[in-house]
RNA sequence: GGCCCCGUAGCUCAGAGGAUAGAGCAACCGCCUCCUAAGCGGUAGGUCGAAGGUUCGACUCCUUCCGGGGCCGCCA
């Protein structure tokens, strides 16, 4: 547990305890107390609301309550001071041993520090990516990726037992135009004249692939009809992207744990049985929808489909799960999909999806209560568009044109940790500005830099103290008497590092890898400015050989930012700096 | 027309119902004989889009409206 926790955890027990003696009336709900950094620094370390939570359900008033739990708590030697404040805050103090103990703490356990135990070991599966398998990824799948994979760490580190999965769309209409394009490739290899209709997919990245299969087969499948070239060409063409794409992904160093190809859903019962699964609860019917609001489509006309109640979870209208002609509708497969996630046995599953999928919302979540009885949770997580720029010009992409910027190359000109670290410096429902000039730039205003740079300095810190002839083992730092830290900015860096745990807690519940990316951010802050005050003041350098116990601490100190800044990149899935060049 | 996301300092954005709303950039003023100035400190900058509501308390939750973006199909 935490600092705040165990602070929590007093609270209530003095809540418990003036309930026993009578001073609170019994039974009170305490799972609104909180306890919480306040926001000024100047109103204490932590700070509970608990006293104004409690005070109408004890019909009391707040600031008497708050007394009452600062006269208990005021007695515990961890507790420095506990007054109360404005309309009924109780404002706490650590003792400062109290919040220098985070540092061996940090040492001793290195990387694991700040782990959490909230996931409870509870599976949840994290799918993201999900291109279609139809060409290399681009820089809007990236996001998704970078997006998805810092979540699935984070969460793990706090406690879930995590699957990242991919779902290959290697069932739909979608590969059979790739099929047809490949076959153009195919006829042009053989060096006939092909033109690329609407709808066919451009690219040069299908190039090679015409001319394995150029090679493969000759002039044998020239001018045969589709039945005779199409499978094969959709296999061989869909297999060749997704090497590409596993290709990309390793590229940022994003390895999934399992592959799911919505093709096994056809013609193994899949979806049959996972309709039957909502037919036996009523939500099928055939039926007649109402025509789109607003802008109709034009051969728009009522037609007879077989439509899943959505609407009875929320949804605006119920869908499609079967087209007139007797063919699924894309929507089917994805029951399919989800309702092989759910008999996987995972307790939370999470879609990361682009935010070009966001009317899809509703009916993923209803479909999900639906199978599972309301029992496990979905969150869908859109990510929102990354606006490429460079030199002060927007890069504009067109897939159909086959224009656009790939992963491979953004990666090839800033790296994977610029790439993934940018990725994360917003959150996921804001859209986000890629600037290739601003993400490579060496200054503050670039976090990946910022921090990065605070990891390296720290490196720099160590390995001049090693010069100095002190010795910078975790083992040895850990035994430092932290009781030199004394200066109100060292207690600052001090306070920062220990909020660490808290942090992973907030983010993994939030769902949200940029807090973490934040953090990091303000971590790194905290360390420069103290770094810089040793400038000032020669007294509150890390590295005196004038003071070897005050050294030993500071450096202590050191290393324990420097750890919780690799543990925070890792779960990032960015590789620390050792020096900047 | 309906649904989703967004609206916070000049700009880019943080802000799990808490106290006097924050950071970076830009502006202005300072700080290198000194562990990386690739940095640090300070000043200035706000009716948190608007109006209601919920409550001890609202940037945060609810309703309506305004503005920006996205989506709408028997597509995937």
């Amino acid at each position: 547990m935490d600092l705040f926790g165990e602070t929590r955890a007093m609270v209530v027990e003095a809540l418990d305890a003036l309930e026993r003696e009578g001073h609170l009336p019994e039974g009170l709900d305490l799972s609104a107390v909180t306890v919480e950094p306040p926001r000024d620094p100047a109103h204490g370390d932590m700070a509970t609301n608990a006293a104004m939570v409690l005070a109408r359900p004890a019909r009391m008033k707040p600031r008497d309550i708050a007394a009452l739990v600062a006269g208990r708590l005021g007695a515990d030697p961890r507790i420095a001071s506990a007054e109360v404040a404005g309309p009924g805050f109780l404002n706490l103090r650590l003792d400062p041993a109290v919040w220098l103990a985070v540092i061996p703490k940090i040492l001793g356990q290195g990387r694991d520090f700040g782990r959490s135990d909230i996931g409870a070991g509870r599976r949840v599966n994290v799918e993201f990516v999900s291109a279609n398998p139809t060409g290399p990824m681009h820089v809007g799948h990236m996001r998704g990726a970078v997006f998805g994979d810092a979540l699935a760490g984070l969460l793990a580190f706090a406690g879930y037992e995590v699957t990242r999965e991919y779902y290959i769309n290697d069932g739909g209409g979608q590969v059979d135009t790739l099929a047809r394009s490949v076959y153009l490739r195919y006829l042009e290899a053989l060096g006939e004249e092909v033109a690329f209709p609407e709808g066919t997919y451009p690219g040069d990245y299908l190039v090679p692939v015409g001319q394995a299969l150029a090679e493969r087969h000759g002039r044998a499948l020239v001018g045969k009809p589709e039945s005779e070239w199409l499978a094969e060409f959709r296999d061989f063409a869909t297999d060749a992207m997704m090497a590409t794409i596993r290709e990309d992904l390793a590229l940022l160093g994003v390895e999934m744990d399992h592959y799911f190809s919505e093709k096994s859903l056809y013609g193994t019962g899949a979806i049959e049985k996972a309709l039957a699964a909502l037919e036996e609860k009523g939500l099928l019917y055939t039926g007649v929808l109402e025509p789109p609001k607003g802008r109709v489509p034009e051969d728009w006309e009522p037609r007879e489909q077989t439509l899943f109640r959505s609407t009875a979870f929320g949804d605006d209208v119920d869908r499609p799960v079967r087209k007139s002609d007797g063919t699924w509708t894309y929507f089917a497969p994805d029951i399919a999909y989800h309702w092989d996630k759910i008999s996987r046995g995972y307790d939370e599953l999470i879609d990361v999806l682009g935010a070009d999928h966001g009317g899809y919302v509703k009916r993923l979540k209803a479909v999900v209560e639906a199978l599972s009885d309301g029992k496990v949770p979905l969150d869908v997580k859109l990510c929102q568009l990354v606006k490429l720029m460079k030199g002060g010009q927007e890069y504009k992409m067109s897939k159909r044109a086959g224009t656009f910027v790939t992963l491979g190359d953004v990666v090839a000109e800033v790296g994977r940790d610029v790439a993934r670290f940018v990725m994360l410096t917003r959150k996921n429902d804001a859209p986000l500005d890629f600037d290739f000039d601003k993400v490579l730039e060496q200054s503050k205003d670039n976090p990946v830099f910022y921090v990065q740079y605070a990891h390296a300095r720290a490196n720099s810190v160590l390995a001049r103290a090693r010069e100095a002839g002190f010795d910078t083992d975790d083992g040895q730092l850990a035994t430092a008497d932290t009781g030199h830290l004394a200066d109100p900015r060292e207690i600052d860096l001090v306070r920062k590092v220990a909020e660490w745990p808290r942090q992973v807690q907030l983010a993994a519940q939030a769902h949200e890898p940029h807090r973490i990316a934040f953090y990091l951010n303000e971590l790194a802050g905290e360390f420069h400015s103290l770094q810089h005050a040793g400038k000032l003041d020669p007294a509150l350098r890390f590295v005196r050989e004038d003071a070897p116990a005050v050294t030993r601490s500071r450096l202590a100190l050191v290393r324990a930012t420097q750890v919780v800044i690799a543990s925070g990149l890792a779960i990032l899935g960015v590789t620390p700096a050792e020096e900047m060049r």
